[in-house]
DNA sequence: CATGAATGAGTCTTCATTCAT
DNA sequence: GATGAATGAAGACTCATTCAT
């Protein structure tokens, strides 16, 4: 719906995708910003939902683990609607109620810090979950989203999958 | 300039900054798509530039401190104009002339494999320049960008970077 | 609406007079040339149905009553909308679905070949319907247009009226 | 020029078929239209010479002799610049001094009108030169313009200029 | 005098928003 | 409540006109 950016989905087009009169649209939403806010939100809970259901997986048994569910949700999630994903993160202009639907990065940084928290043994003692988690958060949905965006190659031969859990690994692990 | 996103980039905002006219901009311009190209290439140049500047310095001596220089460099080119940047990265289209000035990225991949391969010894013997380069450039711009843009209190007290220079050095050095 | 042109006819002004918004006009034609060509195509439509019935009288007994009848008739159908008129024939660009708008001299032009025909026997032998029907459909035209456009005096003394008459009907007669 | 009409023709378009800068147009015309004008009157002099020279020719014996020179001078002014010729006569916006410009068609009734008077003795009785002459004028113009505009068959085969021819000296002559 | 870059009013067109039915 | 026609502000782009060089 939104594949064409914030200002390429006009409130006609939304209305028509979604079956309904655009009059019957300005019943629930105030505005464009309410009603883009709220697309954007459904689709960022089922990311989230993704990814935090992958980290909970109770069969993770290690750090390692974790982190191949969680490339492997990421990619998962890019593919539930690449175009919105890049959206949600980038093109909503963040202000008002859009903002609060825009925390998708939060929402997982925190569920990435919950499983760093529950395998702080296996940490490396200089790493403070809170931080790491932004800095896994950042970088696996950046290697995510530049695979899917910009180098299929290294997508489909495992490549980048594979880099991407060399560098949280080594990241995470004591040296 | 364009801190609101393409669209929200009017030709009359673009002139009225510029402090020229509508006309003598489409005396230069064929219409707004090349105008809004020629600002972003000249940005994009400029970012390069700096990037490249700093990772060519003779006076780096190991990878560790290229990665210091290009984390540093990272950090002054988002503050050339952080709004542009994202802008650059994100929301224009790729399409046309537009995507010729979008390969901000790609050569500042190339800039950071010449490095690595002048390098090499230094590097893990599984790392291939080519690709680790995509890794690193992709992982340093993010966590700069998330850094500037959500998460300034991780940048003031530098830890924000002291971790992307952790995360780099451990992915390229064996281990 | 249309009296300053093609070019002087602006949607705006156009829509100022039809009582209604630019908005409104564009839910109902695509672009400014299909509007004018709907425009105009109403009035031609008119023109040459004010010829049409005027010519399909049964009351005409004669050649020359048809001839007056035709004239009596040109001048009503350009006191319809003589600009829009002048427009129809000269101005608007001979080009897709205005072209089609733009046949009003050859519908008429047939309907005076089809009076003709009617009245064969009256015509002079060396006399070709199709050919005297262009003829007779361009004079009259002309004329009139003249008349109101230029030579208002011969049109209030009835001069050029009778001209026109004499013109036809010693044209198309026996000699 | 104008081939595109009043509004087609840009001042800088004129310039540049011109040959010189439109800051030069400027320095000898106070506005678009009156640049216009001079162009525009420069044709019509020369198409009104034309038909003048045709008329005034000491070889034309006879009323048949004229129209048939005129109908011949008729088609070579239209062909002088058919474009133009059809501009003059329509599309032009008839004030200020443009009007002045105008009256090539005046000018021509006239030419025509004293041709008409050096042969009276062969006209129709009833026929008042002045008015005859706006009829031949108006009636000569419009059937030449509608072949070269409308009807290029009847034109290739000459089937309009007799007709044209005819259509005038049973108009002028005695009964 | 000639030049042509700069100007900005005016055009066509889109689209968020309202409101009568 | 639902609908979608009507609205008009705002945007991209053109071109007559001016004026510094």
């Amino acid at each position: 719906m939104i594949e064409r950016g914030y200002e390429g989905a006009t409130t006609g087009r939304i209305a028509e995708r979604a079956g309904v009169s655009i009059g019957s649209l300005y019943q629930y939403f105030p505005n464009k910003e309410a009603l883009v806010a709220a697309l954007i939100e459904g689709h960022a809970n089922e990311i989230v939902r993704v990814i935090e259901a992958a980290l909970d997986d109770p069969a993770l048994a290690t750090v390692a683990d974790g982190i191949r569910a969680l490339i492997k949700a990421g990619m998962v999630a890019h593919r539930i609607d690449p175009a919105l994903r890049k959206i949600l993160n980038e093109q909503v202009p963040r202000v008002g109620r859009l903002a609060k639907a825009m925390d998708t990065s939060r929402r997982i940084t925190k569920a990435i810090e919950r499983f760093l928290r529950a395998h702080a043994d296996e940490l490396d003692p200089g790493c403070d979950p809170a931080v790491a988690a932004v800095v896994v958060e950042t970088t696996v949905e950046a290697l995510a989203h530049k695979a899917l965006a910009e180098r299929r190659a290294m997508l489909t031969n495992g490549r980048l999958e594979r880099e991407t859990f060399r560098l949280a690994t080594r990241y995470l692990s004591p040296s």
